[in-house]
Order: C-alpha cells, then structure tokens, then sequence
RNA sequence: GGGCGUUUAGCUCAGUUGGUAGAGCGCUUCCCUUACAAGGAAGAUGUCGGGAGUUCGAGCCUCUCAACGCCCACCA
C-alpha cells in the first residue's frame, strides 16, 4: 500500500482508506482469477444488473453477500472466480429509449430499427459501466477483465445455439396462441410478466335472444365490449336450466350475428347466470373452449388495444379504446333493452410488470419453449439434491411452479435484444431456423427479439465460453458454486438457468441456491423511486463508510432469509463497530514494540488471560467457519462482534494495560482480522498491511483464513478468568451501589481461592480500583459489603461508606433471586420422572447448579447475620 | 381457492438438535481512566399473539384460533 507509515492514524476515515484499498488491490490483479491453477476451484456468477441501472440496497445486500463467500473462498485457498457482467433488460432499456425519444415528440418508428438500435447501443455503451463501477465501492472482489454482457458476440452465439437446438428438439414451437399482451409496450410478455391487481368492476348480464323462437339466455361477464368477438354460448351440460338450450343458436344484440349454444364442462353453474359467452381471441380460457369445440376466433381488439374496424365491431365501436368502447356497448345494450341486470364485482385485472399498463389477452403468433419435457430434470435435480435451495422452504415453491409449468412465450415485439434466428424467405415463406442467415438475399430474419430471461437463462454457462466446452474457464470454474439471489426471480432466472444448464451442459448450473430477503424501508414497504422511500446505498457508504454498510448489512441477516427492514441510522451499527475495531488495532500496534521476529508465542509463558483469549479466539473461528458453511452468514457477524467488543476490548485489550504479552495481542489481532476480512474487507486489509507479521501474501486477501486448532484448547485457564471476571464485575457493582467515586480505591478481603486470586492482584487493583487485597479464611469484619463469587467470598471493609441496611437489603434481593432459582431445581429435582428419564447431563448439570445455590444462600445468609 | 412467512424487552430483531430468554438502539445513574464520547462502568425492562395438546420439562414439537404480510391460481 502507498502510504507506509507504522502508525494508523488517530481518525478513523473510512473513505479515504477504502478508496487507497481497493486500488491496491486492482493495481495488483487481485480478483483475477486462474483458470490454469490446481486449486480447487469456487465461482460465482453475478446476477447481472440492468445495464440502465443504479445501485439500489437490494445490490448492496446481494453483493455484499456474494462477496462474503468470494472472499472467504479465496481465503480458503481454494481459486475463486466472481463473474461481473450487465444485462440487456429488454423492455427495460427499450422504454427507456423510447421515453427519451417522445421528450422530442419521436417514436421508435420515426427513427427505424437500425437507427434505434444505434442510439440504444450507444447509452448501453455509455451506462454498462456506472453500475459495476458502483459495485466496486460495495468492495466487489470481482474479476472485471472477465466483464460480460447478456448482448455481447458470446452470448449471441450461445443464444442462437440454443435457440436452434431446442427448434430442432421440438422444443421450440411458432404459433397463434392467447398471450399477455401489453398495448403499451406493444409486445408479448410472458405470464410471470404479468401481475394481478384487485379492481372494483362490474357484471353486466346481457340477454341473447334465439333465433327463431321465443326465449333468450342471459350470460354474464365483466368485459362487454368483448362480445363483438363471441363465437359461442356456453353452459355447463349437467345444468338443468339450459339442458333444452343446448345446440340451439341465439342472435346476438347489437350486431345480429348468429352463434351457437354449446355444452362445456369449464363453465361454473353457480356464478354469475351460469352461462358464459366465448371470445376465444381475449380470453385464454375461451380459447381453450373454443378448440375443443372447433370454434372460429374472432379478432375484434388490435395490438394498441384499440376496437377493431372490422365487420364484427359496429361503426360506433370501431377505433375506441377499451374502456370507451365498454361505456359505449353497454350505452347500446341499454338502449336495445337487453342489458337485464348490473352488479358490482371484485376481480383481478392483469398489469404489465414494466408499465402497469391492463394487459389484453389476445390471439397472437408467437415463439414459445415448450416447458415440461425441460422441467423434469430441473425438478429431479432437486428433488434428488444435486442442487440444493437455502433456506429450504424455497425449493417447494420451485417445484410447485416447475410442476405445474406452462409453455414460455420468449417473442418479444421489441427491437432491443436477441433478435430470433428464424429466416423467411421473401416470396415463399418459407422458414429457416439457423444460427445465420441462409442467404441474405433472398432470406428476412424474423422481427421480433427474445426475452430477456432466456439469454440471462444462458448466464452460468455463456459467460464460461460455451458452447466451447473446451474453453479453460468452462472447464475450471463451470458449474459454479452458489447462486446468490432475492427470492422475487427464483422463477425468473433460477428457474431457468437450472432447466437451460442441464438441458444443454448436461449439468446442474450451480450447487447451491442461496436465497436472501428483499429490503424494505423501516415501516416494511418495498422500496420504489416512486414511493420515494429509497436509501442509496452510495450515499450511505460516503455518510458511513463501505464496511459499515457491508457489516450492518450482514448482521441483519437471517438465516431464515426474512425480509430486512433498513433505516439510515441502523447502519450506525456497522459504523460504531468499524471506528472500534481501528481504535483497538491502533492501540495494539501502538503497543507492539518488539520486532516482528520475537512476536512468537511462547507456550510457556502464558498467563491465564492469555490462554483465555487464545481459546476465545480459537472458539471465534471455530463458530465463524461452521456458520458460513452453513450459509449463516448473518450470524458470523454477531459473532466477530462479540469476540471483538466483548471479549478483546473490554478485557483482554484492557488487562494488557497491566501486563501485556505482545505475541498474543499481535496473533489474536491478526487472526480477528482475517476472520473479519469477508464482511469488512478495506478496514481488515488497511490494518493487517501494518501489522508486525511475516505475511505471505500480498494482503489479508488472500492470507490463509483461522481455522479451529487444538493447541489452542485452554478451557480450564478460560473458566478461571471467567471467574476473575465475575469478581471484577461484582466488585464494580459494590462501588456503584454505594457511589464510591473513581479516585477512592478500596480494600478487600478474600476468603478463599488463594492461589487465584494471588496471580490477579494487578487486575484487581486497576480495574476494580483495589488497593489492597489480603486472604483470611471465615473473614468477618464489621461495617462492609461483600460478594459471592462461587465458592468464594469477597469483603469490602467501608466503615463510614456503608449504610449496613441498605446492604442488607442489597443482599437480601440477591438470596430472594436465588431461592427462586433453587425452588424451582428442587422441584425438578424432586420429580422422579425427570431423575429418571432426562439426559444424565441435564440432572447432572442440574444437582450442580442446586449445591452450588445452596451454598451461595449459605455464604450470603451467614453474613447477613453478621451484619445485623 | 392453494401455499408460505411473521407475531419474543419501548423500537428493530436474534434465539441451530425441547433443559424456564439475548443483542443493537433507546432509557436510568456515574465517568472526558493517556485506543475509541462513534467511548467506558453499573443498572432497569419480557405470564416469548390467544387457547389446547405431547413431554419430567415447550419461545422451540402437534393441533386450533386471531392479526399482519407475501407468492401462486385468475370463475366469465
């Protein structure tokens, strides 16, 4: 690193060392990755963000996370590949475009797909980077010079290749079919594209008379204006009502076009009047009707969602929007006295995700994936754990869909994306479905682009080089390791990355499908620019710092992956954390003084607050790694915290101002920071570049991670110190009871536990402020507090001080607390059915706990006497 | 209609195989003790949503009720 004094500085900033940080690390190509190494190898790919993206919290937290796992890989020695990349984002990107294109009054269409696809180009071009420039200020360790683009040469090919297979399986198919169409966007979108949204509606029950007879039949529906498009009536065939009905023809209102009265099984007897109208053109279930009965399909909506100007649709409908149209029919059915009855009604309304914009079913030629033949491996590849969700409940929900999957519409009627690679030949029609064109002279390529999804659906394996499976990222870092993602596009992309990698590379993607929450704001919502209820997650690494974010981040999560609910001030957290872990290291290197070459730990010469941080820290790292493992990575956090704060802060740090072993403050520093080094990583590398050890590696990067280590195992010294604790802690309490002030020392006496409590006299002194400690067996002395520490009994002489009741009351709360306690062991104790069927530990543990109550009742009701 | 999640201290939430509850923030009292006031010390606070059951023992397992949230389905 550049500025190599011996010192930290007395300010923690965290920008400025963030900033020195990750240039050291890209100036010395530390995320590249190896495909030729012999190690094992660990990769990621990035769920590639929307190149006309920003930032947002959900980034923060998915990057931050993937980092986590990156980074502790690497530690682990083991070759890591995090792949950065963009994607396309198809309607996305387009709308975009093209709203800028209406601020000067254009459309699309005035420009052409060529000049479009230029201007798009360019703006992709100027915007792919300002995202992953932004995730390097998250500390992303990704390796930038593997950086792709779901639009890039290598995609293409990959696209076109799978395109063409899956044609020539069969399982690509052209065809006129009821898709989701938004008639703003102007395109297809698929089904998971399209969400629902409770609308208070209507039903309007409308009379068609029949045809040569008296008597009508009443249908209901809740879209009027699309019964110039009916076809049929339907009614159920075990309904009595309309058993004469049946095959029968009625004349419709309003157009006096004649269609048939036909029996179908779908239509529900008990609502609305039990008979239903077909539209099969704007109705999927309609159109399934209609097939099974050979029914016509009758156009009358257009592609912008305007009334058609057809024969079907009356003069006054033609051209009108559905909505006016609606009005406008029911205005005539009115006046034609055959509208007979109008009733509110609750229903769903379909919205295109992007726009919001109603969706209209319509009747559409489109290319579709023929789903279930490429489900059946995706969901055994589950079932049978070759991969593996976590947490676990997310892989019901996969099943579920992927059980019950529909055929994917994957035409888009966009100009942005991969364009499809069917040719038709211009005079005959005829269709070629190639990866080129077969002779561009006399050949057109197919309009219409594919979903976005289906070249994300390629992302594991595109961005490896495939199709060349003999490329050496292919064969190194294929499949990847974990999938890092929110729960919202597990249908999405998961989904079909899962069933595209094992379709076409006959393996599972990745092992394990991380799942996480979403963020939310404080009150739970979800964060949007137009609620206007985003944090920015930049402006939070300039107001707190990257680690701060990175650790608040991680602390609050789960492993249940429960949604995260920020505010500003929560990342307070993170940033208090930070400033302690600089100011202790700052301390410690302040205090290391000898050279590097004699900071070895002497076994020998430990003390037992030594061996009692050594077996803390060893524990640390041992919890640390079996989390992580487990994918519980929110809970390392807490851990580090705890040893960092609680355990070497506030004692170990402390008591090395009395007698410091500079070996040990050294080797728990530097393996507290490399345990840390994933969550935190600029602070952790800022530090340790200072640290007075041999280093191998070129930073904590790549230093080799803390694993748990026997030699470390003090559990007896720990329980000893933990005792020691206890007294110091007691004793504080004593002082602040009876507000001794700071500059009064005090004396005390001890009764027991010589031995002990002899090696620790300094740590007495200092910080219980004792000033003199003597050892006298049954003590007794007048006018003084005192404390039960185990079996041992410290008093503290306070002459004036004491208010002998107040101390007698102080101890008398104490024996109350811990009678309560004993009762309730006694209880269990005394019940023959827990002596005899609990684990022997738990009645062990539990005699042990009583005798050790018992006398500490004893000692405090023995003093209390001698007091009064 | 089907599925999932949540309900624990004033607030935000942990709580891994069942052994009578924890953190951060906030609150009270004291302290600028030469790493840190973004700090230190000492404290207070909970019949773990209601009910029932299994068990020697339930925040944790089973059933049930309630409230809130999400996903899927989309009956016109």
């Amino acid at each position: 690193m550049t500025n190599c004094t011996n010192e930290l500085s007395t300010t923690y900033n965290a920008r400025e060392i963030e900033k020195d940080t990750y240039k050291f690390w890209e100036d010395n190509n530390l995320f590249k990755a190896d495909a030729k190494s012999n190690k094992e190898a660990y990769s990621i790919v990035i769920p590639p963000p929307n190149v006309t993206g920003v930032l947002h919290m959900g980034h923060a937290l998915d990057g931050t996370l993937q980092d986590i796992l990156i980074r502790y890989n690497r530690m682990k020695q083991k070759e890591v590949l995090w792949m950065p990349g963009c994607d396309h984002a198809g309607i996305a990107t387009q709308n975009v475009i093209e709203k800028n294109l209406a601020k000067e009054g254009l459309t699309r269409h005035d420009l052409g797909r060529e000049k479009f696809l230029a201007k798009t180009w360019q703006w992709a071009d100027e915007h792919k980077n300002r995202i992953l420039e932004q995730f390097k200020l998250l500390g992303a360790s990704f390796d930038l010079s593997r950086k792709r683009f779901t639009l890039d040469e290598g995609c293409s090919n990959a696209v076109k290749k799978v395109f063409v297979d899956l044609y020539n399986k069969g399982l690509i198919y052209k065809g006129s079919y009821i898709v989701n169409w938004c008639p703003r966007c102007q395109s297809a979108i698929s089904d998971i594209e399209t969400n629902y949204e409770t609308e208070d509606g209507h039903l309007w029950e409308i009379s068609y008379a029949l045809k040569d007879e008296m008597g009508a039949i009443v249908i209901a529906t809740t879209r009027p204006e699309t019964m110039f498009g009916d076809v049929a009536i339907a009614v159920n065939p075990s309904d009595f009502k309309y058993k004469d009905l049946i095959g029968k023809t009625c004349v419709m209102p309003l157009t006096g076009r004649q269609i048939p009265i036909i029996a179908d099984e779908y239509v529900d007897k008990s609502f609305g009047t039990g008979a239903l109208k077909i539209t099969p053109a704007h109705d999927p279930n309609d159109f399934e009707v209609g097939l099974r009965h050979n029914l016509p399909q009758i156009k009358v909506i257009d592609e912008k969602g305007l009334m058609m100007r057809n024969e079907y649709v009356p003069p006054q409908i033609q051209g009108l929007t559905r909505e006016e149209a609606r009005k406008k029919t029911v205005k005539m059915l009115e006046e034609n006295q055959v509208l007979v009855r109008v009733t509110k009604h609750v229903h769903n309304v379909g919205k295109c995700q992007r726009c919001n914009t109603t969706i209209e079913p319509l009747l559409s030629k489109q290319w579709f994936v023929k789903m279930a033949p490429l489900a059946q491996p995706a969901i055994e590849a589950v079932k049978t754990g070759k991969i593996k969700f976590i947490p676990e409940r997310w892989e019901k929900n996969y099943l579920m869909w992927m059980e019950n999957i529909r055929d994917w519409c994957i035409s888009r009627q966009l100009w942005w994306g991969h364009q499809i690679p069917a040719y038709y030949h211009k005079e005959t029609g005829e269709m070629i479905v190639a990866a080129e064109n077969p002779d561009p002279n006399n050949y057109i390529q197919d309009t219409d682009v594919l979903d976005t999804w289906f070249s994300s659906g390629l992302w594991p394996f595109e961005t490896m080089g495939w199709p060349d499976t003999n490329s050496d990222d292919y064969k190194k870092f294929y499949p990847t390791s974990t999938l890092v993602t929110g729960f919202d596009i597990i249908f999405f992309w998961v989904a079909r990355m899962i069933t595209m990698g094992l379709e076409f590379t006959k393996q599972p993607p990745f092992s394990t499908v991380y799942i996480h929450g979403l963020i939310r704001d404080e009150h739970g919502q979800k964060m949007s620019k137009s609620k206007g209820n985003t944090i920015d997650p930049v402006d939070l690494i300039e107001k707190y710092g990257c680690d701060a974010l990175r650790f608040t981040l991680t602390s609050l999560c789960t492993y249940g992956g429960q949604d995260i609910k920020i505010s500003d001030e929560k990342f307070e957290f993170g940033r208090n954390f930070a400033n302690k872990v600089w100011n202790a290291s700052r301390f410690t290197l302040m205090n290391v003084t000898k050279p590097k070459e004699e900071l070895k730990i002497d076994f020998n010469t430990l003390t037992i607050a030594d061996k009692w941080i050594l077996n803390e820290l060893n524990k640390t790292a041992k919890e640390v790694n079996e989390n992580i493992q487990n994918y519980r990575i929110g809970e390392i956090a807490s851990i580090l915290y705890e040893f960092f704060w609680s355990k070497y802060c506030d004692w170990y740090v402390e008591l090395s101002k009395i007698e410091k072993n500079e070996a040990v403050l050294v080797y728990v520093l530097d393996n507290f920071l490399r345990l840390l080094h994933p969550i935190m990583p600029h602070i952790t590398e800022a530090i340790w570049q200072k640290m007075p050890i041999e280093k191998d590696t070129k930073g904590i990067l790549n230093a080799k991670y803390p694993e748990y280590n026997e030699k470390f195992v003090f559990e007896e010294d720990a329980k000893k110190m933990e005792t020691v604790f206890e007294a110091i802690k007691a004793l504080r309490n004593i002082r602040a009871e009876f507000n001794i002030p700071t500059s009064s020392k005090i004396d005390i006496i001890i009764d027991n536990n010589e031995e002990l409590y002899k090696q620790i006299i300094p740590y007495l002194n200092r910080l219980a402020k004792v000033n003199s400690t003597k050892f006298e067996k049954n003590c007794n002395h007048p006018k003084s507090a005192y404390c039960v520490v185990d079996d041992t009994k410290i008093t503290i002489p306070l002459e004036d001080l004491i208010d002998l009741n107040q101390e007698i009351a102080r101890q008398k709360k104490k024996i109350e607390k811990l009678e309560a306690e004993l009762k309730s062991i006694e209880g269990r104790l005394n019940n023959q059915k827990f002596v005899s069927s609990a684990p022997k530990e738990v009645v062990e543990k539990t005699i042990a706990r009583k005798d050790e109550l018992k006398s500490e009742i004893k000692i405090i009701e023995d003093t209390i006497q001698k007091l009064a």
